[in-house]
DNA sequence: TTGTTAGGTGTACAAATGTTCACATAGATT
DNA sequence: AATCTATGTGAACATTTGTACACCTAACAA
């Protein structure tokens, strides 16, 4: 790459990261100002504009940050996990183990998908649904879920989702100095989506829907 | 009551509507301004200081507003549901109808679950936690799910709370004007939640856990 | 009735913020 | 080698913000 658009990069990594480590910090995304992101990765205030418009255009480019993380967690899903008795736990830890090696990464997204604006919200809220997306695929790609119908299942892979990324926001506030109370949460998500499936398994359609 | 106080918690209550109003308006909550709160509140900016220190203790006095709909909702569910066929739907629904007359309340509530403060987000938090638990004791009154351990059970209603929670921040982005998306979501819920209880009725504790 | 006080006002000021503009200069282009 | 250009700089600005202070006055207590 040339020098010019290498040093371009970096900065514009830098004041992304500037941002991210405010969120880390236990501060709101919303509150942080340009000059303080500017001051924070080394530049001077005006120098953000040459990559960015706004807050919000950070923002939009961190949830592509995001978006990598997250596919890349489920490359190393697939291959790590088949079909075993422990692939639910497998999925949770793996999933756990991501979130805390992005924390910020994580509280971003959580603060994103309440916090932003509309249209930040949905960049979000699309990133968990592709990746409600590709678990659908898998469940059916195993055989698995068979009686349930399209629309079902893609209701349960939704709340599978939801239920995952339930504990992002406890966790991240359990500090790293606990870590049984770490576990013990891990171990209540592994139920509650065994729950979630051996409800799945039993599931009838209601005996056709008032039509 | 006396005029003087009576005047007091006017401003005071007009102090704490404006900060939801601003939320209200999809403005996040960490980014508002005391002096903001205070034009919209009709008074002067120093008067803030007469009724809160901070932004954040408006924060944490929302909270006990929050509260309070919250128990009032309870109640509501409880007077008018019975063990029917329809109390899973009756119950989304009855959530749904609070959600959406109290649109700034729950959005705050969702803000505040992942941005304020360390203190702000267990206060919230507390809440939905003693929501679960009172809908722990009434599935223990109503003698159901009695295969359940205690510790499951709360696992359960958590879980269940986090499902009916979950179509919150959906929901309050669905313009008005599209019914017909807020029904396939409530029907979605009340699917997910029935998927939950019918995984709890067939739940069997594993064959002793390694102890 | 008189004095006290709590809630509200207005002024004031330092600090922070968004954004503009003219400028410099390393690196690309020719 | 000469020129151009995109990235970064620094000064400058009008706004907005938090908060301190002295003050006013309606409601209260005596």
């Amino acid at each position: 790459m040339s020098i010019r658009l290498e040093k371009k990069q970096q900065t514009r990594q830098a004041l992304m990261d500037a941002a991210l480590a405010w969120v880390d910090e236990g501060q709101d995304f919303s509150s942080i100002s340009i000059r303080e992101v500017a001051k924070r990765a080394g530049v001077v205030p005006t120098a953000f504009y040459r990559h960015f418009t706004d807050m919000e255009d950070v923002a939009l480019n961190l949830v592509d940050e995001l978006s990598i993380a997250l596919r890349k967690l489920m490359r190393e899903a697939r291959q790590k996990s088949r079909i075993t008795e422990n692939m639910i736990a497998d999925s949770v830890n793996l999933y756990v183990a991501n979130l805390l090696s992005h924390k910020a990464l994580f509280r971003f997204m959580s603060q994103a998908l309440s916090g932003g604006s509309a249209t930040l919200r949905r960049a979000v809220r699309n990133e968990m649904q592709f990746f409600a997306r590709e678990l659908e695929a898998d469940v059916r790609a195993m055989g698995l879920l068979s009686n349930l119908s399209a629309h079902m299942l893609q209701w349960v892979t939704q709340l599978v989702i939801n239920t995952v990324a339930g504990i992002t926001l406890e966790l991240l506030d359990i500090p790293d100095n606990q870590p049984s109370q770490k576990q013990e949460l891990i171990e209540k998500t592994i139920c509650q989506v065994k729950i979630v499936l051996i409800g799945s398994v039993h599931w009838k359609e209601p005996t056709q829907p008032p039509q």
